[in-house]
DNA sequence: CAGAATTGTAACCGTTGACATTACATTATG
DNA sequence: CATAATGTAATGTCAACGGTTACAATTCTG
């Protein structure tokens, strides 16, 4: 009885700014070279970098290859990064059940009532998604890395 | 390449609520009448009468039939339904990619850096819907219904 | 107490989306 | 041109959802 959560996409995603932030210097930043980091399959990177640069966020080179973050990190949001990736349905993160009875009052009016309820809550998930960037991944990350043993 | 969204388990849950304050004086609350209402199918609503009920929320009487509510509306949110219906696995609103390469840097340390920021989106999002209540479901839905021509 | 109505659940189905994988055309570069 | 990469189509597997049938267990009523 358990169920769906927001595609690992969006992690995958902010896994991908990390490495090529990470990597760029001393590495050509390759599907197949982020796949090894994410453990996952090198199309799979390649779909997500296609959406990644639909939206503005990444550059990828076609033939020679090689991604790179196309803004200042800090004007990259978990917000923007959730949206590129797609990761809900038209944008909604509520499904209603589709057909409610027209006949009954409840089932008439029930969308309308829900709506903006869940509107609102939609909204205080992306507002916390707005406030948080890259950078502050980047920054984290760089710490955690210095601070663990294993380099 | 569009996705998933939180299960309408959640709307047809507050649904389910909103017919009993509506309905009770007049109806026997049974799950058929429910399954009518919400246009599913009948077993549909016993899973989710068994749900809430597992929650305290409701109150089920077997064989006899009908279904109750079994708190002051204003003492149960949206964050009490959601729950209750376990619309998310282990509660984890956010699905992270299973395996991350430990022998790099970024896949050894992606899930420290971004635990704790997934974590704010997600206490932001049961934050507002612990502010909302049936009470306002059943508030509007009654406005709704007293405005609706077709009455 | 027998019959009717209802709930609780198990079992199974069809559909959908995620993620995986193979294959290959396309593109850039030395 | 040979090489290395990307872009993408096609296909497969798996899990969850919602749907449905079936039926035992429960309660109430005549």
């Amino acid at each position: 009885m358990a169920n769906l959560q927001i595609s690992s996409r969006f992690t995958m995603a902010i896994h991908i700014f990390a490495c090529i932030d990470t990597f760029e210097k001393d590495h050509k930043i390759t599907s197949e070279f982020l796949a090894e980091s994410g453990n996952v399959n090198p199309v799979i990177i390649r779909r997500l970098l296609g959406q990644l640069k639909a939206a503005g966020l990444i550059e990828v080179k076609r033939g020679s290859g090689g991604a790179s973050i196309a803004k200042p990190l800090e004007n990259i949001t978990f917000l923007d990064v959730y949206r590129a990736v797609d990761c809900v349905e038209n944008g909604e993160l509520f499904h209603f059940h589709e057909n409610p009875n027209r006949k009954c009052p409840v089932g008439r009016n029930i969308h309308r009532v829900l709506d903006e309820k869940l509107r609102r809550v939609q909204e205080a998930m992306e507002r916390e998604m707005e406030q948080i960037t890259l950078a502050d991944v980047i920054r984290d990350t760089r710490e955690c890395i210095q601070s663990d043993p294993a380099n």
